[in-house]
Parts: C-alpha cells; sequence; structure tokens
DNA sequence: GCCAACGTTGGC
DNA sequence: GCCAACGTTGGC
C-alpha cells in the first residue's frame, strides 16, 4: 500500500522546472532540517510513493506538479558543506543528523493555487491547510491524493 | 515587511 | 523537566 505526501520546495531554490532540467527529472530532496519531517522520509517513505510538488514562498503558492519517491533514504550531504546554507556544524559524517530521498517529477501540472485548495470542501483536513502548519513533508491521505490528481486531470502515479 | 504559529535552545 | 527567549516558516 503506497503512502503518498505533499512536499514543499520554493521555486527560487528548486522549482519543478529546475527539476525537470535535470537527469531523470530527478533531484535529491536537500534541506530538510526538521526532525518530524526527516522521520517521514526515513521512517515511512517508500520508493514509489506518490508526492504532490508544491510550492511555497513565493507569489502563487500551490500543487504544481505529480512526483515520486525515487530512492531510499539517504545522507543529506548539505549538513557537511560550510559553504551551504544548509550546513549544520553540530552533525558529525560519522552520526549524520539529516537525511534525504530522491524525489522524481511524474508530470507537471497547473498550479493549484492554495486558495484553490482552500475552497474545496473535499480538502478541509488536508494537513498543509491547517492551521500553523510549518511542515515541509506531510502525509496525505488517498482520498485527498485521488481527489487532487483527479482535479488536475492526471491519473496519478 | 508584518505577524501568527511553531520548533529549538539554554538557563535554571 | 520547565519555560521564556529566540529563530524560522510561510502566507499575506
Amino acid at each position: 500500500m503506497p503512502h503518498y505526501w505533499l512536499m514543499k520546495a520554493e521555486p527560487a531554490e528548486a522549482s519543478i522546472d529546475d527539476v525537470l532540467a535535470m537527469p531523470d527529472a530527478t533531484v535529491g530532496w536537500t534541506g530538510v532540517r526538521n526532525y518530524q519531517a526527516r522521520n517521514f522520509m526515513r521512517d515511512s517513505m517508500q520508493v514509489g510513493d506518490g508526492v504532490l510538488f508544491y510550492h511555497s514562498s513565493c507569489a502563487q503558492p500551490g500543487v504544481v506538479g505529480i512526483a515520486r519517491v525515487a530512492s531510499g533514504i539517504k545522507v543529506d550531504p548539505t549538513q557537511f558543506d560550510p559553504a551551504s546554507p544548509y550546513f549544520d556544524a553540530a552533525s558529525k559524517p560519522e552520526a549524520p543528523r539529516w537525511l534525504l530521498v530522491d524525489v522524481q517529477v511524474v508530470h507537471k501540472t497547473r498550479n493549484l493555487t492554495l486558495p484553490e485548495l482552500r475552497a474545496d470542501a473535499a480538502l478541509a483536513d488536508l494537513l498543509i491547510l491547517k492551521k500553523g502548519n510549518r511542515l515541509s513533508i506531510t502525509p496525505v491521505e488517498p482520498a485527498h491524493w485521488q481527489h487532487i490528481v483527479s482535479v488536475l486531470g492526471h491519473p496519478g502515479v
């Protein structure tokens, strides 16, 4: 039974177009620095899980594509790079603190915007819409996933 | 730039 | 372990 996820990306940093331009349309999901989000990747994600690719911190936040989890869990190399904004001096190579998975874009969609998501009664319980939610990775209920890919006119992963 | 909400840190 | 201070997120 696959799981489904919503993963936030800042388009100024890694937009869906940026990822599409990469080999195999696949990107290592660097920069997760929240334990709960990390634990979702480490403990619950499986290769092939469905991912809603979401643009945040931008003019038109929303779901902009369908993606899939494309690797198992790996060490996030940016934590050891002093030049990276994600550098973590407290993390040691013998005990890496931060992890990532590869994410492969399957289909770029139109932007299903945040106001549209909020206006959809079927998505009232979508975690991203809950007040105060800031997690960059959240699980998505199968019914929510089916609804969103249907609204986007896509068969899913 | 503002601000609400939440996570992390660190003194005690 | 408590909790105030601080930093970050992210929409507006």
